[in-house]
Parts: C-alpha cells; sequence; structure tokens
DNA sequence: TCTGGGGTCCTAGGACCC
DNA sequence: TCTGGGGTCCTAGGACCC
C-alpha cells in the first residue's frame, strides 16, 4: 500500500439484531435471536451466553432461555443499510461495500476537507447513531486488511485506528483466526504447524504453508503476516452470480415435490436477474443429502438465459443427475446462474389457452416492468404453476418459439 | 452445536486447440 | 503410431465470508 493511505472499515454491529432493537424497543438491553431454525444474528446481550451465527436456535436458547427470538424483517434491513452507506458517501466517493453491513472507504486526500481519518470515523458513528439510530464500529489503518482487522478489535460500538509505527506488534500477537481466509479448516491445518497467533504464522516459510494449504491460500496468508496488503479500495461491480436455496427440513425424496421446489427457486433467481437486467449461461444445481454432504451439477448454455422456465427446464436434469449421487431424501436444493452478461433483450414464457399453448421469445430490455406484468397477468390467468406449465410445454419441444414480439405487440 | 441463505475464490482433472 | 508444451474452457468439490 502506498506510504499515507487512509482506510477506514465501518461494520454495523450484530446488524439485524440492532435494527429489531430499533424498531420495537422493548427488545433494546434484552438478549435478542434473529432467525428461525437457526439463529441468523444474535444481539450483544445474547452473545454473552455465547450465542453465535448460525447456532440452532434450540441450542441457543438452551444458554438463553430468556432470550427474544424474532423472525425478521428483511426487507427493512437494506433499507437501513442504504442509509448508512449515504452517510459514508459524504465522506467519500471511494466506498467499497462489501455485504448489507460493512464497507471500506478510502479517505487518503480528503484531511484539509473533512479532518483527519480519526475524526471523519468519529462523525461517520455519532452521524449513523444520531440518524439512523444503530451501533457501527470502525477501524482505521493502512491497508484494508488491518483496517477489518481493527474494527473487529472495536466492537461493539467503538474505533480502533492502528499506529502506522507499530503495526506489525500489534498484529502479531493477534490469533490467526482474525484474518480473512481462516476458518475451522483452516485454523487446524495451522495449529498442526504450531501456529496460533499471527506472529506465529508470519515465521513459517512459504513453501511450508503452500504444501499444507494450497499455494494461493497460503501466499494471501503469507503476504498478509508480513503485513503487506496492496489492495485498494474500488467502488464494487455488479455481481458475478445470483443463486436461491431452499432447505426441506427432514427432506424429501419426491421428484414432484422437488421439482416444485426448484421451481420456486428458479422464479425468485429470475425475477432477481430481470430486475437486473443480467441474464447468464451457467447454471448450477446444489443438492444436500440428510448427512450435510453436498453435490453440484453444472451446465454452460451456449446463450444466456434469464426466465423461470429455462432456469427450472435447464435445471431439472441437473437436479436428477445430482440426486443419483445417493440414495435418501434431499434437504437442501439451491440453483444459481453465473456468468451474468448484461442484457439488454430480456426472454420470456408464457402458457395461452388460446390453442397455442405457448409463445416466447425476446423483448426490449427497457420494458423491465413490463414483463413482471406479463407474467402477472399469465399467473392470474391460469394460477399460480403458470410458469410450471410453461416449463414443460418447453421440455416436451426440441426448441424455444421465438415469437415473442407477436406477444408484445398483441398487448 | 447438527447446521439458513446469500455469495466469492481456489483446486484439480478432463476436453480441446494449436 | 506416438507424442511436447502452452493455453482456454468446463465441471465438481470444498473452504470461507457475512
Amino acid at each position: 500500500m502506498m506510504a499515507g493511505a487512509h482506510i477506514l472499515h465501518v461494520d454495523l454491529d450484530a446488524f439485524y439484531a440492532s435494527v429489531e432493537q430499533l424498531l420495537d424497543p422493548s427488545l433494546r438491553g434484552k438478549p435478542v435471536l434473529v432467525g428461525g431454525g437457526v439463529v441468523l444474528a444474535a444481539s450483544y446481550e445474547a452473545r454473552a451466553y455465547g450465542i453465535s451465527a448460525p447456532m440452532g436456535v434450540k441450542a441457543a436458547l438452551s444458554r438463553c432461555p430468556h432470550a427474544v427470538v424474532v423472525e425478521g424483517h428483511f426487507h427493512r434491513y437494506l433499507d437501513f443499510s442504504q442509509e448508512v452507506m449515504d452517510i459514508c458517501h459524504d465522506a467519500t466517493p471511494l466506498v467499497e461495500q462489501i455485504s448489507v453491513d460493512e464497507a471500506f472507504l478510502d479517505v487518503t486526500g480528503t484531511e484539509h476537507l473533512l479532518g483527519s481519518p480519526r475524526q471523519i470515523g468519529a462523525r461517520i458513528r455519532r452521524r449513523v447513531r444520531d440518524e439512523v439510530g444503530l451501533p457501527i464500529s470502525v477501524g482505521i489503518a493502512r491497508t484494508k486488511f488491518l483496517a477489518k482487522v481493527a474494527s473487529g478489535q472495536a466492537k461493539p460500538d467503538g474505533m480502533v485506528e492502528v499506529d502506522p509505527d507499530s503495526e506489525l506488534q500489534w498484529l502479531h500477537r493477534l490469533g490467526v483466526r482474525v484474518m480473512w481466509g481462516v476458518g475451522p479448516v483452516t485454523e487446524r491445518a495451522l495449529d498442526d504447524l504450531g501456529v496460533s497467533t499471527v506472529g506465529d504464522l508470519a515465521t513459517i516459510p512459504l513453501p511450508v504453508l503452500a504444501g499444507r494449504l494450497g499455494r494461493a491460500t497460503a501466499m494471501h496468508l503469507h503476504s498478509l503476516a508480513h503485513n503487506r496488503d496492496p489492495r485498494p479500495v474500488v467502488s464494487r461491480s455488479p455481481g458475478e452470480s445470483v443463486g436461491a436455496q431452499s432447505a426441506l427440513g427432514m427432506g424429501t425424496t419426491d421428484r414432484a415435490d422437488l421439482s416444485t421446489v426448484l421451481l420456486g427457486l428458479a422464479d425468485r433467481v429470475s425475477r432477481r436477474l430481470r430486475k437486473k437486467q443480467l441474464a447468464g449461461r451457467t447454471i448450477t444445481v446444489r443438492i444436500r443429502f440428510a448427512d450435510m454432504s453436498a453435490h453440484t451439477r453444472a451446465i454452460t448454455l451456449p446463450t444466456a438465459v434469464a426466465t423461470t422456465a429455462a432456469l427450472h427446464h435447464g435445471g431439472l436434469p441437473l437436479l436428477d443427475d445430482a440426486r443419483s449421487e445417493a440414495a435418501g431424501p434431499i434437504t437442501l436444493v439451491g440453483i444459481s446462474v453465473s456468468k451474468l452478461e448484461r442484457r439488454t433483450e430480456l426472454q420470456l414464457e408464457l402458457p395461452f389457452d388460446d390453442g397455442d399453448p405457448i409463445r416466447a421469445g425476446s423483448l426490449r430490455g427497457a420494458s423491465a416492468l413490463l414483463v413482471d406484468e406479463q407474467i402477472d397477468l399469465a399467473r392470474a390467468r391460469f394460477g399460480s404453476d403458470a410458469v410450471g406449465r410453461a416449463s414443460v410445454v418447453l421440455s416436451s419441444r426440441p426448441s424455444v418459439p421465438n415469437s415473442f414480439r407477436e406477444l408484445a405487440e398483441h398487448d
């Protein structure tokens, strides 16, 4: 990193749980769990009992019987997130949002205008607390890695600035789990090498590390342990895949049930693709058996697709194939689309009852709204399985009819 | 503690091309 | 009939993150 860079990492504390406490004052000061089967977020009051995501709610309640479990207002979370990101953008245009509740800010060179990084961080924390109502922690350092670790050390509701003159001393005393890229498996592998702190890690020669962890992981961790992190803060790319998945409780072996689940997921994914005006060439289906073993199948198509029917039609054979890996109930089904392309045209298949059961084709992309209206229209006419029936018709035909323009003209 | 839903990145092998 | 070295694309699995 160039000397003198000033990077902030901002991280909302227990985000979902904090929003719930904001929306319902009776939850404030209490242990709050957001989630259903598993804990998605736990308030700090709950964390004091050793609860953390993704622990099962039952297990969490056995540790803290008086914890309050709430389902969560997931649509609201995005709004709160956006308000916070807007505040960040007031400090610098160079904001890299890395998830719903975190971002990096590069404030290098804004000192004259806005004050020191510490003053900027303090102002962001104050504004988020006063204007949004949420606690947020801030880490300040010369690199993204150190800033991220610092915000972790600052939690909850604090701010930590890493002194540029003593970065290594500060970093090396910490446990390796603070590093991005070290999870349970890597932590165990490092433990076998006698490594428990970042300082320990820095003493291990790169070839030894690579032999144990693989080349890329080794180089990554080796660099970070030696405080080398040249990654710049960049405004976020559009994303590389869109997916949806659903856990099925006890699971099922029934193919019709699985097909229905897949259809629902395909519909969710296709709606999001259309909203972003994206389509993808690779469809990946993922399943899980009761023993948690996971299997995936993928296919890459010659052209990008974005419709429910196309995803369902493409994904069902993949699901069938993945199922052959083992016997027993499927406990999770997921589908995702990658190799995304920006679309100027949107595809659509709809069933009709005028003798010709289906028309399919493309529509000029500016009318994403129109497409959603068309699908809603089809649903209203044919019921919720309209798109499912369309896909059945499609699968019985060798090729997709290509005259949707007619449909657009019909309406 | 028996596990949600959204993602990213890496590895290894195979097919295929020149 | 047997065969190098380099590259790209694809697929399956796995680790990790929030």
